[in-house]
DNA sequence: TGTTTACTTGACACCTTGTCAACCTTAGGA
DNA sequence: TCCTAAGGTTGACAAGGTGTCAAGTAAACA
């Protein structure tokens, strides 16, 4: 690629991510996304095959103009179960609210395209591992409640932290940031961490 | 309206629920309920303006056909908050595999449907009633956790008991419905229920 | 017999995604 | 300096869905 299409592709992207921002995911259309980005509506496909791929390089992108790597290292740091599963709600809680908007798109895409739901799928299954990996530490160290099995556990608490959940508790009851980590603790540490 | 009108009307009525549980309520157009009903894809719009009426008006006919109210009788007469809690969540945990085509068809027409989106609003707040009961109940009881508020908790309790939680746990974890409702029940148990 | 009611058929507007062809512009190599 | 190819532009169009409209049909009803 030249340095000229990467930095068009890069324009592309983050007018992607402003706009999907600024509209909270919903009803932004190609020629929106061109219009702010300066260019035609066709030239997006230049550079993206589809508005699901387009979508889906949005959240990679921001994944690395995020550092998702960084925000990941203390929860998979943490000594012990507990504070794991602790840090890593207290990631995945303040990581949200920055890719909202793009994985509100994404999530929307899903009914019509395939490839779009394929994409939020493995996104969401990455997730998971995050998940599993903070019960199994529990479990380790024989935390984990009776009646859990990890695989339950993890299903639990996959679906918990889930974004529509997120969006449930932020937008629908007006929750902060704050309140949605420490509350969505608070349920982990009492159904899952056995006293 | 004739006795005609009324009886073409729950056709489709009929026609709908059957064709969107038959799909789990994923891409079903006007054109297939029709074919389903036996009539012409423009005749439905004699009787429903526009494919959210209809679909709302589906889900109303469901609470009927299913006898909703006959349902919730078990948790609003229970003695105790803690029963009333676990009488709702297996209520629920019925119901919604009963109503989850019509339902999810409902929410995938959010995005691009206004009067889908506040359909859909309105019955979810609905449910929010019973949860709002339930812990309101605990709370009488004195037994609702330390920390937690009523509106807090109810917020919690709603979020959790949402159709896409009920779906991921099922559809994709491969939970069943007693199995649903029996975690759901130890979930709100031990989040919600002061030892 | 004549009229109203429920429905049919065919056509069409609107919206968005994705594709295509033809044309333009500019930077870089020979 | 010339000319070529890459990146972009414009206009047009197909596909696929919802919703609307006009004209016609068939049967019930008065």
């Amino acid at each position: 690629m030249s340095s000229k299409t990467i930095e068009t592709r890069t324009r592309i992207l983050e007018a992607t991510v402003r706009v999907l921002e600024e509209h909270g995911g919903r009803g932004v259309r190609m020629g929106d996304i061109a219009k702010e980005t300066g260019i035609s509506r066709q030239a997006i496909y230049l550079h993206f095959a589809s508005r699901a791929e387009l979508l889906n390089a949005t959240t990679t992108y921001l994944d690395e103009v995020l550092d998702l790597e960084r925000r990941l290292a203390p929860s998979r740091a943490a000594k012990c179960g507990v504070k794991r599963l602790a840090l890593y709600i207290e990631f995945w809680g303040n990581y949200v609210p920055e890719i909202y908007g793009v994985a509100k798109a994404l999530l929307l895409a899903q009914d019509t395209d395939e490839a779009a739901a394929a994409a939020w799928q493995d996104r969401m299954l990455a997730m998971r591992d995050g998940c599993r990996a903070a019960i199994k530490a529990l479990h380790s160290d024989g935390k984990l409640a009776p009646g859990w099995t990890t695989k339950r556990a993890t299903d639990v608490l996959w679906t918990v932290l889930l974004v529509p959940n997120w969006e449930s508790l932020t937008v629908e009851c007006g929750w902060s940031t704050q309140q949605y980590v420490r509350w969505m603790q608070t349920i982990a540490q009492r159904t899952f961490v056995e006293e």
